[in-house]
RNA sequence: GGCCCCUUCGUCUAGUGGUCCAGGACGUCUGGUUCUCAUCCAGAAAAUCGCGGGUUCGACUCCCGCAGGGGUCACCA
């Protein structure tokens, strides 16, 4: 395959959501796969609904996914500047072209009137077309009017290569705004112009724009350009209902996953796998895999719901896979702060311990604190127990005594401890389900933990005999 | 309303005329793994393949119609 030479184009409205990201990841897959470029410009022509900052949180989110550019914002490139705003004379210039050929003109009507026809067209249950009110004679363009695109309408059959082939009837070519009267160019044509002049092999994008693509096919015409590979991409549903995913449904912002302690592999995977698969049984992939064998063809053409379980799923197998050395990295900043106090070597065995039930790293803290922290004795824990909430105090009291007894002999390796423990579920004739229940809520006071052996290896003599004796007293 | 696109278990999907009374995964449920949670393992429920017509010996797969959903018809992208 020729080196694709891709783009993301996010205009700066606001931060990126899982649906918008994916759009990226899908360009940057195909560029990292063929061995092409991945480029990163910003559309930034409506000053109107720019958000301050999306710029630099855009990049951001890219950067913490890894998706890499190699032209563009902050880098440069060849054909910088990949700022929109830094390119007006550019768009001058080729909107100049289409003047002196008679391809586009100065729009002569005032927003009110133009809203006049488009309302006339609705009230006749028509789609609003202003080639229908094309200006005999045009006033000389003077920059302070809108400038059209003089449009050639015909039906146009193409290529996509995820939607496949479609095809439009003339209707869909009309005469549109390349320019506006603040001098700043449309999307509708200045994305073509900067496609073509950055050599991007590929367009891609979402489903919105499918219905415009004639209008493009029309104009990449009149400028007498190539057009590049069509792709588009359906939209990722929200959760529920039929709505694409959007910010004000409640998606969320991509950083809120860093900041949750996803991974981002896990995110690119699962990214990646709403609305694409391999054609195999493979599940988790790692970006390097999906390098390997993302393919447009095999994008779905229906949009693909956001779930949120999968993602979970997802992400507590990505950790799983991961090395305690590669854990402990990725964990630094989510332990809880009475972790401070301890050594690298005693916080990795905790990981080791609490690695099969990570499913993000914000989970960290509820899994750990104990381990670094002795809990005030939890009465609720033992009322609704199961088994423990059939026995008195005057019940369970030997036996946790019986059990003090039991582990401070121990050396404390976890062999030793089953050992014992072990022992001593056959001296009292109980179930593990009643006497290790006792000593796990003692030693934890908590509602879960990692295996008790396991547990009070980490946590030690002095603070699990420590805990015990506080139990007892509290009994 | 015109035009365009989409439609397989709750969800993500496999499937390109017979190997599919539809396979996998998430989720759910059941059981097991000496305690809890999780992991892991085993199993179950779960899709009349949107509907109706064709074509064919045979259709989830091809054709036609319909329905539902979505997009678009901006000096937004």
């Amino acid at each position: 395959m020729k080196p694709a030479r891709t783009r993301f184009a996010p205009s700066p409205t606001g931060f990126l959501h899982v649906g918008g990201i994916r759009t990226a990841l899908f360009a940057w897959l195909l560029a990292r796969q063929t061995g092409g470029q991945f480029i990163l410009r910003l559309e930034d022509t409506d000053k109107a609904r720019e958000v301050e900052g999306s710029g630099q949180h855009i990049m951001d989110s890219l950067h913490w996914l890894g998706l890499d550019w190699d032209e563009g914002l902050e880098i440069g490139g060849r054909f910088a500047p990949y700022q929109q705003s830094q390119r007006l004379d550019i768009y001058k210039q080729w909107a100049q072209k289409l003047v002196d050929k008679g391809r586009a003109y100065a729009d002569p009507y005032t927003q009110t009137e133009v809203e006049a026809f488009r309302e006339a067209a609705k009230a006749a249950k028509k789609p609003f077309l202003f080639r229908n009110h094309r200006p005999q004679n045009p006033p000389a363009w003077d920059g302070t009017q809108p400038l059209r695109f003089k449009s050639d309408p015909k039906p146009y059959e193409w290529h996509d290569a995820v939607m496949g082939d479609l095809s439009a009837g003339p209707e869909a070519v009309d005469d549109f705004i390349i320019l506006k009267s603040d001098g700043y160019p449309t999307y509708n044509f200045c994305h073509i112009i900067d496609d073509f002049l950055m050599e991007c092999t590929h367009v891609m994008r979402s489903q919105e724009f499918v219905a415009s693509i004639p209008k493009f096919l029309n104009l990449y015409e009149a400028l007498e350009i190539e057009r590049p590979i069509l792709a588009t991409f359906p939209y990722v549903m929200g959760p529920d209902g039929k709505k694409k995913l959007s910010k004000r449904d409640g998606a969320k912002d991509v950083l809120d996953y860093a900041r949750e302690g996803y991974l981002p592999e896990a995110m690119i995977n699962f990214m990646a796998t709403l609305g694409w698969n391999d054609g195999t049984e493979q599940e988790i992939f790692t970006p390097a895999e999906l390098i390997e064998k993302f393919s447009l063809e095999r994008v779905q053409k229906g949009g693909a719901h956001f779930d949120e379980q999968r993602l979970l799923w997802m992400s507590g197998a990505h950790i799983r896979a991961l090395s305690i050395g590669e854990l402990y990295a990725c964990s630094k900043e989510f332990w809880p702060a009475e972790a401070g106090g301890y050594d690298d070597a005693y916080k990795k065995r905790v990981l080791g311990l609490v690695q099969e039930r990570l499913k993000f790293f914000a989970e960290l803290p509820n899994l750990t604190v104990f381990f670094f922290k002795d809990l005030p004795v939890k009465s609720s824990l033992w009322t609704e127990h199961k088994q423990l909430k059939k026995l008195s105090n005057d019940e369970i009291k030997p036996l946790l005594e019986q059990a003090k007894a039991t582990i401070a002999a121990s050396d404390f390796s976890v062999d030793d401890l089953t050992a014992r423990l072990n022992e001593l579920l056959e001296q009292t004739v109980q179930k593990p389900a009643v006497l290790f229940s006792i000593i796990r809520i003692a030693t934890t006071q908590s509602p879960s933990s990692p295996g008790l052996a396991d547990t009070l290896a980490v946590l030690g003599r002095k603070v699990s005999l420590r805990r015990i004796d506080a139990m007892l007293s509290a009994l």
